[in-house]
DNA sequence: CAGGCATGCCTG
DNA sequence: CAGGCATGCCTG
């Protein structure tokens, strides 16, 4: 998320005892502020009075990552309208996945904001976490409040997810934000398949990806509000205001300790970018399609870090970390098993990702979750290296591995960051890669990326056991014969036309409905060749996915001819 | 094994200073005395002086269970001839399945003895064996010295394994016993299929089972000898004597003491036995077939303790601990994971059995394999209760669970011993009940059972998804040739399988002629898609032509694949 | 290293 | 709670 502010707008909140915080904005729009005094019952929660007035209580007995009394929670809806919760007391969570990332001021004393959007699946930790989330369930698609004890945005309404028995959970509005619009230009939140998060605009709406890896939105005018929000506030006593030099300060300085995120970038203008080179025979394998690597524990990998020098020549860090891709900002730590078992130095031993290359700093310690106090490695990239390479790009190859599985962190996915640092901690660039580490890397990477199309391993199985085709099937006598609503082209209507000298067998044949489907029919002189056709086909379709974003159309197509491979794959001439 | 000694022979060895021990013994047999000094290489190890004279030094690197340096080895081979080591150093591994059995002789500064036989696989825990079984491995079928680092006997020889490199692993010879048999009556080593221990005997033989799940093996003339040798040893200074009073003594006291067995015995009289009644809807289920509960963690269950009381009334004691079946007197430890994250008090929180009577008392500790000093639980039976019962048992229920699974430990298999005692500690009757502590009892108890019988889920599974093809089906039409000669898969024929959106649509085909062409039918949602797609299938076939040379096939399909592709720009939807 | 099993866990 | 998947681990 770019931190340059080009618009300005006015924010106060006064905090006095108590934790009472009144807000007054001094934009056009009226600010919306929530009151919420949970008591987890199945009853719907109050509305609040909109807009509040000044002074008004907050009570937030749910709250996003760690959240002391001093802090304040700040929620956003697809309307960026945006709901301030006080917690009433200290606890935490890990809640990563939200739609406008989550974002930590630091100062003297200030009090933390962090925004909640999209809502996810959380982990609670705290025994007070603990309960409520025995309390709570799954309210919906995660569709702004989510799984357990959350809150989120939807519909131009704030919504709190609770339930005492674990049953009838239901999503329950805690207030509506009409004519409460903080941000001129509304936004829709919309979740990526992939996990990619992408930020289109059209005229009327930005639009921002709701990915559930914790990817920070981006958007335009919402991007901005956000940083307004979070990072314009400046104390002064209880009295926080928001003035646009703060936020530029903010930009330069204390990056390492904001919350990772898990977008690429080059801020620096360095052209950071890895190299991911799979040996013929390696213990690791890499997904191209995933952009992510299978690996097994305490098996090392090699990795280039790429870049183009800048001047003045400085000296340049590579720090990297481990990243949970659906709750971005929690800690990764080592299991007890394997923790317990390992007799590596203290420091080593608890990191869960090591470098090999000498000189290879161990940072963080186990409570931090910002980039610069997680569990981190941090490498000194060698100054002899920037000459030394081909073309104006510097090379180095650094070698990792892991000490721990996925399966050992509760089965959830994760992401490693690289991050190219100057020696004052700024981040110049981040590409981030994708992580799996098992114990069957090659198994697990061709099971998902079967999966990502559907194309499960349950049907390929069943594509195997088909032994004997239902051969009275009718359908090849439906398609061969062409319907009146059905135009089809095949070799024999065509041979007036000279076309070509060239004519498609009698048994090619290309047709369309009136839903404008095309059908089309060839044949492959072997096995081998139609394999490679097919796989042509899956080449393509899978790269206009990734090259056009999501689409229905696209992804069943997709699945169609994986399975249209398997079973070619197990059909044999008899 | 009974205690009672009917038979007398005379051993006696003398310790000097440095561990360094002489044997001597008076019956009619010589006895043998190994001397090793193991450096972990190839090199077969040098024989040793057969019969060794008094004061001949032992040093042995590997030892079984427990052993410091007081303590001394005594290891059997399948005549019954015996090997004593000393041990150089204080180390630790769990060895648990032996033909002998493994005994501890207590006592004031007594050395144990241990007595090894079969050999088996090895758990090593200490660094110095974890070192060591870093450089063994697997040196036959078990037959005398086993996995990794361990002693055995075989065909009247001794044998070691070790390796250190991990793959030409041999079993070192380590000494023949020719002509010092200990025992007048040779016996045979054989595992047994299932794990159940039994003896017998015939005019030539007494025929010892080697179980590899540690039941102490059951002799006659064997185990008197060893019963001999184990407990006949009678410390005044330096110098071991046999006799017979001693023995007795041990019969009474101590066996609190004793490294666990998986027998069930009622040696007090008590008719000791538990009563597991499964209710309907519980959380635990129990197969009869195997005697096994399975359970799943942190669920209680209800056990009855059922007894006949002996005259005159004392106080009595249920003791239940958890063993690994294959390897008896290992501890059996809680795993890091759950331990960690276990806020219970110590005491408690390191038990793996927990008992809900009220009363109960934890006793052992982390390092204990002997009854009285691993982990356990010890419940006071209640006096009130004896009088309660129907006609002449008593009965008492006791609640317990679990707090780690069977995959914590390793998959390793478990069972829980419950023994009767009474307060100075004596074990009136013990009877074994086989446990599995996993998530689906159910389905684990009935893929145990199918697996006793052979009947395997995979088998059960194909059977389920065999569906008989229709014998009169008949061929697609598009595949011109013979029907029986040509294969199709398609749709319909998967209709009735349970997958919705994993398979291929009605109008997609895949079929393969006698000739081995294969025909390929799909669809594409519109014109656009279809023209990429066949792009693609052009794009491909122009590359393999490129790549692997002129092919006239090739070129024909490329030539073919143009001609559709003209098709297809000039078709319009109708 | 592939195939297959064992087994925790998720989902309906 | 059954079905199914995910995933470590064993075996050939
Ligand atoms: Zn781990
Ligand atoms: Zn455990």
């Amino acid at each position: 998320m770019s931190l340059q502010a080009t618009r300005s707008s006015s924010i106060s909140m006064t905090f006095t005892q108590n934790n009472v915080c009144s807000v007054t904005r001094t934009n056009s729009k009226t600010f919306f502020l929530g009151e919420q005094n949970l008591n987890w019952t199945n009853e719907p929660l109050p509305h609040t009075p909109n807009p509040v007035t000044e002074g008004t209580i907050l009570q937030a007995p749910v709250v996003v990552n760690t959240i002391n009394t001093n802090d304040r929670l700040l929620i956003m809806n697809e309307n960026n309208e945006a709901c301030v919760l006080t917690p009433t007391c200290n606890t935490t969570f890990n809640a990563l996945d939200t739609a406008a990332g989550i974002h930590t001021l630091h100062g003297n004393n200030l009090p933390s904001f962090l925004i909640a959007g999209g809502g996810s699946r959380n982990d609670y930790t705290s025994d007070y976490m603990q309960d409520i989330k025995s309390k709570t369930t799954l309210i919906g698609p995660n569709m702004g409040a989510a799984i357990g004890n959350d809150m989120g945005a939807y519909n131009n309404e704030f919504f709190m997810s609770s339930n005492n028995n674990n049953t009838n959970c239901q999503r329950q509005y805690i207030g509506n934000t009409a004519n409460n619009s903080v941000c001129g230009q509304p936004f829709t939140l919309q979740r990526s398949v992939a996990g990619q998060a992408t930020a289109e605009e059209n005229p009327h709406q930005t639009v921002i990806n709701d990915v559930s890896n914790g990817s920070t939105v981006v958007g335009d005018d919402f991007a901005m509000e956000a940083m307004e929000l979070l990072q314009g506030f400046n104390k002064s006593g209880n009295f926080l205001h928001f003035n646009e030099q703060s936020v530029l300060r903010h930009d330069i300085k204390g990056q390492k300790m904001l919350l990772p995120t898990l977008e690429n970038h080059n801020n620096g203008g360095y052209d950071f970018k890895y190299v991911l080179e799979e040996p013929k025979k390696s213990q690791w394998t890499y997904s191209m399609l995933l952009n992510k690597l299978y690996i097994s524990m305490n098996k090392t990998f090699n990795i280039d870090m790429e870049f183009k020098l800048q001047l003045p020549l400085e000296q340049l860090n590579l720090r990297a970390f481990l990243c949970f891709k659906t709750e971005v900002s929690s800690v990764v730590l080592r299991c007890a098993n394997h923790l317990s078992a390992d007799t590596a130095h203290p420091k080593l031993r608890e990191s869960l990702l090591r470098c090999n290359n000498p000189a290879t700093q161990y940072c963080g310690t186990s409570q931090g979750r910002g980039i610069g106090d997680r569990y981190s490695v941090l490498v000194p990239l060698s100054l002899d290296m920037y000459a030394m390479n081909q073309s104006d790009g510097v090379r180095q190859t650094l070698a990792f591995e892991f000490t721990c599985q996925n399966s050992c962190l509760g089965r959830k996915e994760t992401s490693l960051v690289f991050c190219l640092e100057n020696i004052s901690g700024k981040i110049l660039g981040q590409q981030v890669l994708d992580v799996k580490i098992c114990a069957c890397p090659r198994r697990d990477r061709n099971q998902d990326e079967r999966n990502l199309t559907g194309f499960t391993q349950r049907i390929l199985s069943l594509g195997k056991r088909v032994e004997a085709p239902s051969q009275n099937d009718k359908t090849a006598v439906d398609c061969s014969t062409p319907k009146r609503h059905c135009l089809s082209v095949n070799n024999k209507q065509e041979k007036r036309k000279p076309l070509n000298k060239n004519h498609m067998p009698a048994k090619w044949q290309v047709s369309c409905s009136p839903t404008g489907t095309y059908r089309l029919t060839f044949e492959c002189p072997n096995k081998t060749v139609a394999l490679q056709q097919i796989n042509s086909l899956i080449d393509q379709a899978a790269g206009s996915i990734v090259r056009s974003g999501d689409n229905v159309h696209h992804h069943k197509h997709l699945n169609n001819l994986l399975v249209m491979k398997a079973f070619t794959e197990r059909l044999n001439t008899c």
